[in-house]
DNA sequence: GAACTTTTGATTGACGCTCATGCAAAAGTG
DNA sequence: CACTTTTGCATGAGCGTCAATCAAAAGTTC
């Protein structure tokens, strides 16, 4: 009787202990799995053959002949991941590991409606595949963020405000239909929170992540994984009433909303009525770099009104990571030190004495990084990974 | 060649589909599994002589010898649940289905310090035991949830404020060592979430509880996990911001703390200074129950206040339940409805549209039945089980 | 360069789990 | 009483895992 031909089952829970991306030896790997030496080395080949591995660099000997090591193969797949804006989108081909191989900045009006966009997304991706030397049948998934809420789960945009004709377009049948893979999408903010947590603090449990641009929107981390609410509206914060500022009318009807007080475009109706004239997000930030004194105090103030709001979230979500991205935060450190001064004015001790409050890490690019990233942790999660080691 | 005796990862893989109470017959098994009607056979063999399962009625008959059910048995071990407060606990002996099957309520003072009080426990706990005709073999193992804020991971309690004594002192060893069982512990508001949770909104996915007596404190679930924080400290809101009435004074420091506004303890000292003498959750409770327009007032107010912070809780965390609990709210229907219009007005529509907010169904018993789903999901979760199959 | 050490790949038989099958007894229905 | 369906029991085939062995590969050490 020979050996058996594979185990699809075993050989994705050895491919789970690899995830990593740290290389091991065939030894280590038998030890920390406690199978044998001769099932590890069939799997690893079954694994290598997939592409999902790769031999890594040689361990030091300790006298005789050095071991291999093999290594998770972030190449094996890509991801097309499109971060769409109201006004234009970011594009990027990524590998396994959430690493961005190309990139691509497109303007486009998410007004177009869904199959106008989408179909530009498409063609520019397949583009974007080619430049990256791969094609459509490498293509593990593709990931998607919309400006608004998304129902994740369908991938349908649940009554999103700025997107006129997107209300419950079935997204991911859409873009299967063009592209022939899977297809996930979530809101704009979810995707960088989750972008901003695998690149760069994924070895904390919790986390906030908090946009400050034309709106105030976060994204919650919680057990390493997105808490996205029961309509996929978690994070909302544009309408928290602010404690004080109770006058301020805001768009929604009631008052004192943190949007109407704190965001882009607030700070620049304020500007404006300062006499400084400003009318958006990038004004009031090119303001601030200028150094002109009423864009300082206002982003300043800005961040402590968030501050506020955030020293809730941090009291009731208790996070060991505060991000703060968006538009605004590029205004120098001046919003951010406003939120750490609120947050850790209006917090217990307990809950602040481990957080850090740090700016986005990931720049501009979290946002495909974050798409992308959902795509890889839901294709290569445990039950997943079989259908790759097939072909 | 015989047929192999048994395969515990097989077999706690079969239980985990008859872990929802629902009986099943083994053809029903076999389609649901796809594993072979010999194979299903002898996994129910195991899990029937170890206990965990339970011939259930006989289903219809289609013209020929009907089939036996077989479902999940919740008498098959027992948990030793406690709440612990500040002055008197509640212990209780539940089943595997969180069902109580005995009960008892002690007077005891926490600072009294761990020893005393744990010693008391675990003595009262082996009584409840023999009264329920059982004994510590039968131990699934022991729940208790304590007045501070713990580290759920070690079963420590971190920094509490009224446990003299308490501070980092290892619970579970000391259980442990008294009655030879596996034992969890978390603070006592996330433990009643946990219950509510489990016994009436299982079906959902999120839910905020929030209990208002003396204190005022939160527990979260998020996919049905409760989510604890990175300290532990997850859910606290007593010191949030209340968004007016900022000149009250806290004893924490700050001022327009929640539980400066709206706990039991602020009310009964409102009521004291308006001339109608009160000095606890209790009396204001009684008062506001024979009618006191003032202590109705207050409540009522104290509902505004608390559904003020709730809103950013909703706004945030995107609950489909909201659950009122605590001592507070057994003074009528009057916390609740502030909580509500306050809710209502200050959320946005997307985030109410399916919102329920109910007050507590589980009564004074959601505490020990959290406590006892702790354990029961801990030992019961997928990888725990095997061990049950061998006795 | 030779002896030694360690890893690797290939092979083998033993063993255990799962499956499909068959059969007789059990327990109902009509 | 004939018929139907479930159940328990037995059997052999197939497959995956394991432990053991051996020879080749690839370094280190002297």
């Amino acid at each position: 009787m020979t050996r058996g031909e594979l185990s699809p089952a075993g050989t994705a829970a050895l491919f789970q202990f690899l995830r990593d991306g740290r290389p091991r030896t065939r030894a280590e790997l038998s030890a920390e799995t406690g199978l044998a030496r001769s099932t590890v080395a069939e799997r690893i080949d079954t694994l290598l053959s997939s592409g999902l591995l790769k031999f890594s660099d040689k361990a030091n000997s300790t006298g005789g002949r050095p071991p291999t090591t093999v290594a998770f193969n972030p190449a094996a797949r890509v991801v097309l991941a499109a971060d769409i804006g109201a006004t234009h989108a970011k594009l990027a081909v990524t590998d396994l590991a959430g690493d961005v191989l190309v990139e691509e900045d497109k303007v486009l009006d998410i007004a177009n409606g869904p199959e106008i966009v989408l179909r530009e997304v498409c063609d520019r991706g397949r583009a974007l595949l080619t430049q990256a030397g791969r094609d459509e049948r490498d293509l593990l998934g593709v990931g998607i963020g919309l400006p608004g809420p998304v129902e994740h789960l369908s991938g349908k945009p649940a009554n999103p405000p700025i997107m006129p004709g997107w209300d419950g377009f079935d997204v991911p049948a859409f873009v299967r239909g063009e592209l022939g893979a899977v297809t996930l999408v979530d809101n704009d903010v979810n995707i960088m929170a989750l972008g901003e947590y695998r690149a760069h603090w994924a070895e904390h449990e919790h986390m906030v992540f908090v946009k400050v641009a034309t709106g105030i929107g976060s994204g919650l981390i919680s057990y390493g994984r997105l808490h996205r609410g029961s309509q996929g509206a978690a994070g909302d914060m544009g309408h928290v009433r602010v404690p004080h500022d109770t006058d301020v009318r805001c768009r929604c009807g009631n008052v004192g909303c943190l949007e109407a007080v704190a965001s882009g475009a607030a700070i620049a109706a304020k500007l404006t009525e300062a006499g400084v004239p400003a009318t958006s997000s990038a004004d009031v930030v090119t303001l601030a770099r200028n150094g002109s004194v009423p864009a300082l105090q206002y982003v300043r103030q800005a961040g402590r009104d968030i501050g506020e709001v955030l020293a809730t979230a941090v009291s009731l979500f208790n996070p060991s990571v505060l991000a703060v991205g968006g538009a605004l935060s590029l205004a120098g450190e001046h919003l951010i030190a406003g939120v750490r001064e609120a947050v850790y004015q209006r917090s217990l001790p307990l809950a602040t004495q481990n957080l850090r409050i740090v700016p986005l890490h990931s720049g501009d690019e979290a946002g495909v990084s974050g798409a992308a990233f959902m795509v890889i942790d839901h294709a290569l999660a445990a039950g997943q990974v079989e259908s790759l080691l097939t072909q």
